[in-house]
DNA sequence: CTTGGCACTCAGAGGAGAAGAGTGCCAAAT
DNA sequence: ATTTGGCACTCTTCTCCTCTGAGTGCCAAG
């Protein structure tokens, strides 16, 4: 169907309108990349790969463009994933050196991606259901009032306001913050429910109240409310990378917490990259933007997601080189904590 | 110098610029107010505010702008706070009822400000240096390794990884901890250096490396490491207000958070708005953009500020009432706590 | 001080024409 | 059967032009 010089013509018309951001003319394409033949010829390949769909003319007398399915073809089969420079390695290596905790390393991988790739980074905080307990905290912080802090070994820290509704003494509490630890100490979070089932019935009817209202709530905010936490940054660059469309639907989408979790996670292997092109994305406004994703955590596991969106109209290679070693660097920080 | 009458132009041309967004000529400000006098008239009262620099021309034949100097005046002497509308109270209401944390409260004020003016919001989260310890856990998260949290009686959370370089036993950790506690329960986190300050002598030898490390990271991380957090919101809203300037720069200086925290604070009254229009404003992005911004907190005492930016031409008296209204909820909700 | 009249200016809209890039197709060449 | 040069054709884009209309500034009269 697709000889290998019309798969050469694609990727070539790929390249040069990514760098070029013009629609590119079978002359040009001769000129830039040593072909070996004719413009006419080239154009005859062209008539094909638009017949095919892979590449379209905004208007008669203009060069191609690749549509979304001439870039899903280039980055399936005819590119290859760049790797960084040395320059680049070691932005990595200074920008992550240093970490304190967990906000910090968030923050700063989102920085670290936005610059080296100059698009849009987006960096899910390491998920709840896949990390375990490693400690529980109760604290009074008025009468009525309770705070319940949950840590958990992703170095996560989970915070709730307990109302209790009634005055509750220090013992209890402590007897409680006890109870909780020995129980969840190490605990799968998913399975923090079973681990708990029985609690009221562990302790004296005085407390039982207390206990009830603080299981309902470490429950709510630990299993049932997966508020999976997405930062983003970069959002300067949607401004250079002048968008066909809206420039406003693209923030607007970035906006909601929802469309950002589906656009990192919706599929795929935790561990590989995830490319979505265009059209090929789940929101309306986001139509035309691509987004280059992976699977990043402590070793072999991956507990959360990041990565970038940007027009389609990017640089693929280099874009996956970049998510895919930062997710891989994280990965090493997070496993050293 | 400026009698009532181009007084009144000059309210009239700020209004009806800030609706139409076009610039406004004699003609229709006499049709659209009854100013009770003829246009020509009108004309020579703007040749004199723009003499006096209130307001310009973009060009020789068109209408007039307000100028920076020109929405000062009108902020501080022609304009008054607008009440808001019953809807605008129930949808703070409904968005601030049922908070669970200090996250979710700051979140949704973010949401609900930027919902509100339409424009871009800014939230601080209350501050550190202006609350007190409400409780301080050191938990062991690996043989070498510590996570500090602080909790402040603002309901914020602290976090922070410490490297020991050497085993801790659980009994020196719980030594220092209940250490800790004693000493600075109900402690202002300014006073926290000298309520710490012979610590290390305090402890056996053997705990005196461990306490003096800890002791560095507590006061770095929480005095001297003023790490204010900052939100945003409604950035998509910019993108409906065509900035003169590029809409790139204004992303930009969104993006970093010393600039931001300039934006909310940098002077004034903590309790009283603060408006800051065009070149006033410290940042040079942000020279087509003005900020409304006020104090909030528990009580009277302010612990933190928020406010909303957009461009020069915005309407003030409503951005104003909603900004001021957002922060009394908010200080309300605050003080429930 | 206000008003009507009037000449003047200038941005923006609309149109015509020229330039140029790029295509599609055909017939000849390999 | 593929490749190639030639050529006519199609559009966009740029520039230049004119025209229109909103809005002004100024002046002399009320």
């Amino acid at each position: 169907m697709l000889d290998d010089r019309k798969l050469a013509v694609l990727r070539a018309i790929v390249e040069d309108y990514v760098s070029t951001h013009e629609p590119v003319g079978s002359k040009a394409l001769v000129d830039r990349h040593n072909l070996g033949v004719s413009p006419a010829t080239i154009r005859n390949d062209m008539a094909v790969l638009e017949e095919q769909g892979y590449i379209a003319q905004p208007h008669t007398s203009a060069g191609r463009v690749p549509t979304d399915k001439g870039y899903r073809l280039f980055v399936d089969r005819l590119s290859t994933i760049k790797p960084l420079s040395v320059a680049e390695r070691r932005a990595i290596e200074t920008f992550l050196a240093n970490t304190y905790d967990l906000d910090d390393v968030v923050s700063r991988t989102v920085r670290l991606l936005a610059q080296l790739t100059r698009q849009v980074a987006v960096v899910q905080y390491p998920s709840l259901t896949r990390s375990s307990v490693r400690h529980v905290e109760l604290v009074p912080i008025a009468s009525e009032r309770l705070l319940l802090v949950v840590i958990t070994n992703t170095g996560r820290v989970e915070q709730r306001a307990i109302e209790t509704h009634h005055p509750v003494s220090d013992e209890a509490i402590a007897h409680l913050r006890a109870l909780l630890n020995a129980r969840l100490d190490g605990c799968w979070l998913t399975d923090v429910p079973d681990a708990l089932a029985d609690l009221p019935e562990q302790v004296s009817v005085d407390e039982r109240a207390l206990a009830t209202t603080v299981l309902s709530v470490l429950l709510e905010s630990l299993v049932e409310k997966h508020e999976e936490k997405i930062i983003i940054g970069g959002a300067a660059n949607l401004a250079r990378a002048d968008l066909s469309q809206s420039l406003r639907d693209v923030l607007e989408a970035l906006e909601e917490q929802v469309v950002l979790m589906r656009l990192l996670g919706e599929a795929g292997d935790p561990s590989s990259l995830t490319v979505r092109i265009g059209t090929e994305n789940p929101h309306e406004g986001l139509r035309t933007t691509s987004v280059v994703a992976t699977g990043y955590g402590a070793g072999d596991q991956a507990v959360a997601r990041l990565g970038v969106l940007g027009p389609t109209r990017m640089d693929y290679p280099g874009t996956m080189g970049a998510v895919r070693a930062v997710a891989r660097y994280v990965g090493q920080i997070l496993a050293g904590s």
